[in-house]
DNA sequence: ACAATAGAATTTAGATGAAAAATATTTACA
DNA sequence: TGTAAATATTTTTCATCTAAATTCTATTGT
């Protein structure tokens, strides 16, 4: 039987205001809220039923996730998504990315490796069936497993609110379709180098950072075309 | 005369909440509060004079900053500084300040330049008279410099939070004293860097990465040290 | 004497009403 | 038509109140 306190630190109590930011979050990245509209306070009290403590309790948790932006005495208000925001981020995704890749080549198992195999396969069979939705998907969690095993919280963290600004920005330009094939070459490449670069974490580093750099010339090339 | 829009964007008003996240943070930074100690509301609801609604919204503002963590049902806690997080945090800060050095490179002109010299000068200064806080002013204010520079403001956000962290961290084992000679030929390099590479955008970032990295070596060397 | 536990005190969480302050909108007037 | 005053919204803050959870304290039974 595990004690009392041990058990209350993994099943964290939510509070009211965690749920309405969720439940926002979803409605935000769902694009049920376009950039530049105002959350308006009383309209969501009535809507989710609850008080102002826990609303704008939710309002500060979305300005931290960087979805909205909080004007004093004015409002808040849904970010509006420019291409200087996507040329901000990718960078600095692609940099702290590189960093998670080298941190994480020291800890990589069989397991490990074993997943990540697995997740590149099922990006290769999305390939086949042209299932765009499974190849981000399945993109995302291989990400994620080499993320993971960096074992830097700090890091794991400031990449999680990076990247779901990032599908967010790919949301919202949702015309864009990536090229998946070069996209699965690339990351056939990136899983050699966690396989074969015990030795050289630095060429690990660069091959996941110049992968999220590319990304975003492609990004920038389609959106100068569709001016 | 300046129209009132305008006026009021750039001395956007400041809420209470705010203003008493920002007493707090200075509190916390000079060691007023310890880490582990509860920030209780009451209390500080009486000290400051305000009521709840302002008191919550500082604690989530200190929560963004990372000085302290909130926990449901339980209260606010300063945060505790481990050494894990002192290792989390420079590399980090190395990826990042790096590529914000990279960035600035094409943004160099004549007058930041002299700027920098400026900064690099009276650390210089600082040394001779051994000067710790000046030194450590200057120093700040020289990497606030090729930051700014980087023009991304997502990257100067994130650097900004990183940087107050690790001023904080320094601050709670304050008897780490650096090699004041040692990080100022650094810096002279890291210059020489900013004025001799205009094409070399990579060597450049190297350069303030190992400065940082090396930082973090030093600091746990002393850390074992004095265990 | 000591562990378990019941109960009290403290503290956070959420709800609510009211008012003050700033902003936005509409109306009225020149 | 353009400007100024009036009105309406909306945020921000305050003051309380109740509920729920946690922590502290003291009692009880072995």
């Amino acid at each position: 039987m595990v004690d009392k306190k041990t058990y209350k630190d993994i099943n964290k109590p939510v509070g009211l205001g965690i749920q309405v930011a969720e439940a926002l979050t979803r409605a935000i990245l769902e694009g049920y809220y376009k950039g530049g509209d105002q959350l308006v306070e009383l309209e969501l009290q009535d809507y989710f039923g609850v008080s102002r403590s826990p609303l704008r309790e939710a309002f500060r948790e979305l300005e931290k996730k960087g979805l909205v932006e909080i004007i004093p005495r004015r409002g808040t208000f849904v970010k509006r998504i420019t291409r200087r925001d996507i040329e901000e981020n990718f960078p600095i995704r692609a940099a702290l990315e590189g960093l998670a890749a080298q941190l994480a080549l020291p800890n990589m198992t069989e397991e490990s490796l074993a997943s990540m195999a697995e997740e590149l396969h099922k990006m290769e069979c999305a390939v086949e069936t042209s299932d765009t939705q499974a190849f981000y998907t399945h993109h995302l969690a291989f990400h994620e497993l080499f993320i993971e095993l960096s074992e830097n919280r700090l890091l794991i963290n400031n990449l999680r609110t990076l990247r779901m600004q990032n599908i967010w920005h790919r949301f919202s330009y949702q015309y864009y379709q990536e090229d998946l094939e070069k996209s699965l070459r690339v990351h056939h490449k990136i899983f050699e180098g966690f396989t074969n670069s015990k030795n050289q974490p630095e060429k690990c580093r660069k091959l996941v950072e110049e992968h999220i750099n590319i990304a975003l010339d492609r990004f920038l090339t389609y959106l100068r075309s569709s001016d």
